[in-house]
DNA sequence: CTCCTGATTTAGGTATACCTAAATCATACA
DNA sequence: TGTATGATTTAGGTATACCTAAATCAGGAG
């Protein structure tokens, strides 16, 4: 069985490379919050367990073994948050950290039954896509905030920040998935984007956009 | 925070002295089916934490802390059974090995939303109580099975056995919680019990027949 | 009352998962 | 083209949680 801890590791890889993001010693560190040390040490035991290439000094990527295991958390994680949500109402801010917790206590058969009670969801909470039971991540065809134009019109898809503070401000200004958007102004360079939300427009600092992806519908 | 395995102990012996069986080294390496040695090691550094009394050679005893730290676990347990039968269907005699992993990853304020979302259950899908927040375990007023004397009828409270072979057995004969039961005749001795359930009679060993639980009826 | 035996503990060992401090490496810029 | 600096790895250490084998103990049979 893979513990916890691992299944963190594969976890933390895969929204690293989702994003874009090298993953190197530091920013997985950074992520799950331990020293640069330690990782430089799992990773080499998680190499030659081929759950993921390791180029010392370089970076690390998942194998296709380690990528099937990270998906498979991913569901777990983002079905623990619809539940925590949907079911229990924990507000979605709290859901990100008690996900954390469930996630690695669901066996297959649970999760299963678990996806049927929630009405098989599409995405977590915050809008990203729950895999499918056999790996696949749906396209959602959604671009960053900051590739609209101005007067642009867009729905929010998704929200892919974590952290309480932000998403507990986002709730507050109704900047979910689903709402409806349009940009006002836009400070150049990727700086501050001005966006309107119901008669009320609200300026985004550039790492608070850069989490927000939308889908164009004016 | 509490480790998973230490919650584990400290629910085994929980469920050794509220069956009155001495906690042993050898009963709870049996119960947790690890060896004696580790029992052991363990057991001495909880009790260094106050969480049990160890006299070496004798046995161990929970201590009020370790007994509301066990009661705690025992209310996830139950509340992750209630849920894992009730909204996930899942079978109960599966529901106690799948409720093993669940109950370590629930916080205080997940179980606290679970268990409305649950109706604020009072047993368990196998009849044990669930205690309350506070740490309460209510009375059922439960007799052993074999404290029947032939010809009384009684009502089925609660099924103390978890192993899925006879939980599976007791369940495809309609023995379970509430079932309204007959005493058709009793060896002597303490051996089988024959009793009808509906329209059919079943010979239950003694072995069985000591995890079941009655409130008389007749 | 002594001895035997099974239960228990201790000794010594492994694996995971973390840490800090020291050593090493890659590369950017001067 | 060095060299210093920050990232990375290695060294050495701790705690948990398991193991088998050896030593020790306690209580019942004789
Ligand atoms: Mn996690
Ligand atoms: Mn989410
Ligand atoms: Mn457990
Ligand atoms: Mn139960």
């Amino acid at each position: 069985m893979i513990t916890p801890s691992r299944e963190d590791y594969l976890e933390t890889l895969f929204h690293l490379e989702s994003e874009g993001v090298a993953s190197t010693t530091q920013a997985i560190a950074d992520h799950l919050q331990i020293s640069a040390a330690s990782v430089s040490e799992n990773i080499k035991k998680m190499a030659i367990e081929r759950f993921v290439v390791h180029s010392p000094y370089k970076g690390v990527k998942l194998t296709a073994k380690g990528r099937a295991v990270a998906i498979d958390v991913v569901r777990r994680h983002r079905l623990s948050e619809r539940f925590l949500v949907d079911k229990l109402g924990i507000k979605w801010e709290e859901a990100h950290r008690e996900a954390h917790r469930l996630e690695h206590g669901l066996s297959r058969a649970v999760e299963v039954r678990m996806f049927e009670l929630l009405g098989n969801p599409e995405t977590c909470p915050h809008g990203n896509p729950v895999p499918t039971l056999s790996g696949k991540i749906r396209d959602d065809h959604s671009h960053p905030l900051a590739s609209l134009n101005v007067h642009d019109r867009a729905r929010i898809v998704k929200i892919t920040d974590e952290e309480p503070k932000q998403l507990r401000y986002l709730a507050s200004i109704g900047l979910m998935p689903k709402t409806q958007i349009r940009v006002e102004r836009k400070a150049p360079f990727g700086g501050a984007v001005i966006v309107r939300v119901g008669e009320t427009a609200y300026a985004l600092g550039n790492d608070i956009a850069r989490s927000i992806w939308v889908r164009k519908t004016g």
